[in-house]
DNA sequence: TCCCTAATGCGACGGAAGTTGCACTATGAC
DNA sequence: GTCATAGTGCAACTTCCGTCGCATTAGGGA
């Protein structure tokens, strides 16, 4: 959608835009987001700054831009035949995705650092999440076909309650074991999804 | 802890110290993370920036020590007279407070943000989580003495499963409401320390 | 193929961030 | 009181970030 309001999407834009993008990834994966900036993705992408500046406007936006491209990945979620085991494997790919030094971690990562800084990068990462969690809903409702869950379940709190411990630990408490707090809080949401604890919307909806 | 190594811990340098601290706090209540800045926080202490360079060395370790101060506070978790209320009033408390433009939770937000940039600013995350964990253990502990759980509960993971969906929301997901989310949080907590799924140290201890 | 102009490249500029050497002040030991 | 020096103030300096005006290039309609 960058470019949807552009009056020449082809050739040379094109190529920038994918250059740019590019070389955003590179760089967060190799330096992180601290040492992230336009002059160094100029260099690295041969695109000059001041058009990186003009069509981006900055750094938080221009990561906004890559990951609103890696938000349109095939990823799925885990399907392992139960729904805790399928929690445990999410919440067990976030703390390791988070971890490693691979690239997508890194702009996730990255982005997550961004949102606190930028309305573009903020709005990016909920866009993300909220597409993320859409996917995730899957396991839920395969649960609830075999039975395991009452119809009616709210999908995506299910997973923000099996995920949300392991960010917690990532980035709040800064604490570590997000591993092993995967395998807890899969457990103590699929539990208490048997129970019905979160049959319908929540209150403020 | 900052001076301890000092020769000259008295007078003028803590007298600026103070200032300097101060002054970081109501910049970030002003202004906010992304506008902290070290010459802002110069002008307005009166001490010169090459100063608190050579002193902190930089916005983020200037926050990292602003943050240690506040651990030094007096706060004390709600106490409502069940697990579940308590844990409830706990995570409205965190809703609330990262939510507001107060200097408590502008200080809070602005070291989560930080921590993305410096390992300062990380470990002094650390350490103040740590701490509140600890003082929250209270409210299962007490839950404990009444018999709502079982003996030898996770006090520290049931605090983390009962906030966790609250930090997910405001910091993660991005998502509204996290003040809503928080009562479904602490009543699925409940539940679940009631059951007993958080007895025992977690495996990674 | 031609031509208008959107998009880019280029270099210079203003400003803010952070560093450094030097002089000075005030602390705390004696 | 005196004095060595840790700590601070000061100002100049170096980079780096972001912006701007203008020249140049290339996309895409004719």
């Amino acid at each position: 959608m960058t470019r949807a309001t552009s009056r020449r999407p082809g050739g040379r834009t094109a190529r920038n835009t994918a250059a740019v993008l590019e070389a955003t990834l590179a760089e967060l994966g190799g330096s992180g987001y601290a040492d992230l900036t336009v002059e160094r993705v100029a260099a690295r992408s041969g695109v000059h700054k001041a058009t990186i500046y003009r069509r981006w406007g900055g750094v938080d936006e221009l990561l906004a831009a890559a990951l609103e491209q890696a938000d349109h990945d095939s990823w799925t979620p885990p399907d392992t035949g139960s729904l805790e085991s399928d929690l445990r494997a999410l919440g067990e790919e976030v703390a390791a995705g988070f971890s490693s030094d691979d690239e997508e971690g890194s702009v996730a990562t990255a982005t997550i650092a961004a949102a606190f800084q930028s309305p573009a990068a903020a709005e990016a990462l909920r866009a993300f999440m909220e597409e993320r969690l859409r996917r995730c809903a899957e396991v839920v409702e395969r649960a609830e076909r075999r039975g395991e869950v009452p119809e009616g379940t709210d999908a995506a709190e299910v997973v923000r309650a099996a995920v949300a411990p392991v960010y917690f630990r990532l980035f709040i408490s800064r604490e570590e074991g997000a591993g092993q707090a995967a395998a807890r809080a899969a457990r103590v949401a699929a539990e208490a999804a048997k129970a019905g604890e979160f049959r319908g919307s929540p209150p403020g909806r």
